[in-house]
DNA sequence: GTTGCTATGATTGTCAACAATCCTGGCGAA
DNA sequence: TTCGCCAGGATTGTTGACAATCATAGCAAC
């Protein structure tokens, strides 16, 4: 039998109910300003309104949800400016971390990347864009608990989940996520060889992309055309 | 009558009561290892278990406070390690923000920053721990918003609560209480004169003695007796 | 005297009904 | 036609009761 979700206390439910939803507005299942209402969520996910309603808390909390008092909840349309200084913070401390890992890399690190960067390239190579992103956020999540301190990294991970929702632009196109694997690829080899300035390079520029196809994206298509000031 | 209390909404009265608690935690009212019962702390604080519970939620998120499913929430002993670690990132982060302050700083920042300082001066001379604190609080948070990256501030914050825990010693100690006072006030003045460099050594420096001051003082007194290594 | 088990009490976790709030559509008057 | 108002419906917010869980103390057996 399924053990999984078995003995599952709330706590762990509420989580798995907030991944869930961070999945489909990531994979754009979910558009900006649509409605999440709690008792359909409810429903369709098997699980009661209140642990609907602390993951909603959650997801606000992050920011990929706006929670309005009384009116309920919608999916958050990141504007551009912040996204932009998100993604500064990003690359300071992205590259912060990268200067920090320990070269030669250690095997047992080294041996998990490189399992992750194959996943990662067999869900693009599948077009799978679920596993693509997860396998993805994996990748870097192993690659930065190399650093040795794992508040950074916590704050690196948080970042990268404010902007979560602004990767359901990049998330379904294959040129990003082919650049993208190819610069995991460029990433293990820097590390395998030893070269600090070619991987803190690598991290660096590993965020403009996505940062810009949003924001070009955004002002193209979501902004609300009443609103432009 | 008192307005702020009467049409607060709930998410307030939860910000509320985990302000409450931290205060406590931080003031040494309460005790590592001390529980926290939901239905007592309800009565007490004239809310009911729902908003304390959230509260409760909220602290174990920053780190306060440990909850152990069916079991209840205890005030949590931060140990040396997490803090050193925390404190080495803030410091990073700190340094960061101070280099990009502009200088020379705008008047509406000095402004409320000297007078932030006055207070922070006054509780020490008062010997108001609990005045010294919220005042150093805010004193650090109108600084360093200066830098212009709100999100960089959430981040600076985000760690200092977490290490609030490791307040109770300092924050009734006359000498670091003193010590601070005086950091700030050199703060403002670096700020006033445009000294960069003396500005961001100042912010590094004035970390130091609290994180030092708490190890010491754990390793002394509330490290468990039977579990020494 | 020590160990293991059971009953009891204290505390947290879950739930569904109720109350409060807000949007929507329809109606009438200017 | 347009504006304001009122009722109805939909949705969230709150509450107290109930169920599940865990620590403790007392008792019996070794």
């Amino acid at each position: 039998m399924p053990e999984t979700t078995l003995k599952a206390q709330t706590a762990d439910r509420v989580r798995s109910v907030a991944a869930m939803l961070e999945d489909e507005i990531v994979l754009g299942w979910l558009l900006p300003r649509e409605r999440l209402v709690e008792e359909e969520l409810a429903e369709r996910l098997g699980v009661k309104r209140h642990v609907v309603r602390e993951a909603l808390a959650e997801l606000e909390r992050v920011g990929l949800v706006e929670r309005i008092p009384n009116r309920g909840a919608v999916v958050r349309l990141l504007d551009p400016a912040e996204v932009r200084q998100i993604y500064s913070v990003r690359e300071v401390l992205e590259t912060l971390a990268a200067e920090q890992i320990p070269l030669p890399i250690a095997p047992d690190v080294l041996g998990p990347l490189r399992a992750l960067q194959q996943l990662h390239a067999e869900a693009v190579a599948a077009g799978d864009a679920r596993g693509a992103f997860r396998s993805n956020i994996r990748f870097h999540e192993t690659l930065f608990r190399a650093c040795g301190n794992p508040h950074l990294v916590e704050l690196i991970q948080g970042l990268a989940q404010k902007v979560h929702g602004a990767r359901s632009i990049t998330a379904a196109s294959p040129e990003h996520l082919a650049l993208a694997r190819d610069e995991h690829a460029a990433m293990v080899e820097a590390l395998a060889a030893g070269d600090r300035g070619r991987l803190v390079a690598l991290c660096r520029q590993h965020l403009g992309p996505s940062r810009d196809a949003y924001i070009a994206a955004v002002e193209a298509r979501f902004l609300r055309p009443g609103r432009g000031s």
